[in-house]
DNA sequence: TTGTATGCGTTATCAT
DNA sequence: ATGATAACGCATACAA
């Protein structure tokens, strides 16, 4: 910047006056400017984004934890979040974390230490006093997936995935006879893993279906972990009629176990997912799910996320996005 | 910093060296090196990266852009960068261009303005000149996914996939019997385009086979666009017996497309794929495919660029990562 | 072994 | 409308 302000032969501030015209009201002569200018093209000159992070505090860049980037779910978030945030000039780090605590951790050590302007995370382990610390340590404006977090300086996004389980369990039972009825959840360390158990069990009772008889089974989220729940179910004496699982990679996983061994779906039995990714519509039959948008909740998260860095003392705010249930052939 | 000098009652350079001491040789006495231990714990004190940065042009941060983060290649592949440069204490900077000149432009801008210590990138439009530009004027190593670009400073992990579709279309053509062949390819604008396009061709021409009989077709790497090439395989008098496309993505969208409409793989036509994505083991009849090992290729790249940061003037070298072929269902 | 002084490249405050 | 000067938080050359 120096060697600028020497070749326009104005002083180095003058410089910097003219990069940051559009933000501030100081007025510069349109000579001034001019020749400012012509010197930065005849240098090729970039400003360094440390030294102006450094003095103004700001950085022009949001971060993005995402809980696993190889399931597809979660890249068409971080999609629209980069659009949306490049719109506004601002530059996206994308994170993963593979659903692990010690990543999820690393990720806050990292805020902590390279701040950024903004922080979208979806917190599987993170607990409500982890994001506390987050937002005490660097007073950044934060939008979180993840309807368990509640905190007043901190943005939620989140599908009601507790109603949505019960409304398709429900629409099985009711719409579609089923009575043998089986869930495959993941862990309840996972947040998502509660909520979405309770809400088949609370259609199951609510259809007065002893719960003796439900079939219960827990995984991983992964292809592999429902490759596994479908070698257990073939050992089984008879399958559950229907199967309501946690999320669409397990679901897919446990269809192609199922497939090998001759079970046809969903005359042998039905299936039901969650999520809606795109490789439902890839497998044969085609996988009834609860549609999350993911592109609405990256495009959500984002402008919540703008809205408070414009204004960082805006109450939080919590935004339902509607699942849908998707019926396809799998049912 | 200084806060944490106060409070522990030396000057603010010692914390500094502290701090730094794995490092640096500068001794420092064990009553010192408690004492400001202490102090940062007591009053939770974080490094600033920014100041550091400014200060060392150093950021302990290495930027990584992909070509299509919803293509589920890339996510393996950035998820291995990720977890090895954690290994080395940097963090990973994930962007996604979605195929797009301007987004790969973009990338490069702030990549000048916003100094990282490495660059992984797999450029699709970004040219050899493009890429000299970049290294001139950020002067950081350079790792690249992409068999076209030359330079000396830039190392280069590629699967050679010009002779990786060469055989496969020899394979259909001598071991499979195929002499009715069609071909799926991308634009030449995108490097793999004419490379895969050519080593089809030549196959083609070593068996004798008229160039003239081939069915030569053109689409965008997604799935929709692959359903398209469905469509219009559908319109034709005659199906080609087997056709290679240039990725998995749009062989999926080929297969659906036809499948949908009752043509029987790999009985009526028999197709193979490239990359060898998880979605090929899902879809039924199992893809058969040329692999490239996403895993691979992410540690390849960023152990060169490792390799490259601590010694910048290593001469540049260009890895070959073998493809494989995986036989399944669909020839 | 430690302290003093300086500068990394900006923006902001004050003059003029 | 512009120039001097200071400060952001840190690492390092030099002195002690």
């Amino acid at each position: 910047m120096r060697d600028v302000a020497t070749l326009a032969g104005v002083s180095q501030p003058t410089v910097s006056r003219v990069l940051n015209q559009k933000y501030t009201t100081i007025p510069i002569s349109d000579e001034t400017r001019m020749k400012v200018i012509a010197a930065i093209d005849a240098l090729g000159y970039r400003p360094n984004m440390h030294a102006r992070s450094l003095r103004t505090q700001q950085t022009q860049l949001i971060a993005v934890l995402v809980a696993d980037i190889t399931n597809s779910f979660y890249p068409q978030i971080a999609r629209s979040i980069q659009q949306i945030a490049r719109h506004h000039g601002y530059d996206v780090m994308i994170s993963n974390s593979d659903h692990v605590h010690e990543y999820e951790q690393h990720f806050c050590e990292t805020m902590i230490r390279r701040t950024v302007d903004g922080i979208i995370l979806v917190p599987f382990h993170l607990t409500e006093f982890d994001l506390h610390e987050l937002y005490r340590e660097t007073k950044t404006p934060i939008a979180v997936l993840g309807q368990q977090i509640n905190h007043p300086q901190i943005d939620v996004v989140y599908g009601d995935d507790e109603m949505g389980v019960y409304e398709v369990t429900d629409w099985l039972i009711h719409e579609k006879k089923h009575c043998r009825l089986g869930y495959v959840g993941v862990s309840d360390v996972f947040p998502p893993g509660e909520r979405r158990r309770r809400g088949f069990l609370r259609a199951v009772e609510h259809a007065n279906i002893d719960v003796q008889t439900v079939c219960m089974l827990e995984s991983d989220f992964t292809l592999e972990g429902g490759k596994q729940i479908g070698q257990y179910l073939l050992r089984l004496d008879s399958l559950p009629s229907a199967l309501v699982v946690a999320n669409d990679t397990m679901a897919l996983g446990i269809m192609l176990a199922l497939q090998d061994r001759g079970i046809r779906i969903p005359e042998d039995i039905a299936i039901v997912g969650y999520d809606n990714i795109p490789e439902t519509t890839i497998i044969r039959p085609t996988l009834t799910t609860l549609e999350q948008n993911p592109a609405e909740i990256g495009t959500t998260l984002v402008n919540l996320l703008f809205e408070r860095i414009e204004n960082p003392d805006l109450p939080s705010r919590r935004i339902k996005i509607p699942n849908k249930l998707i019926i396809r052939n799998s049912t």
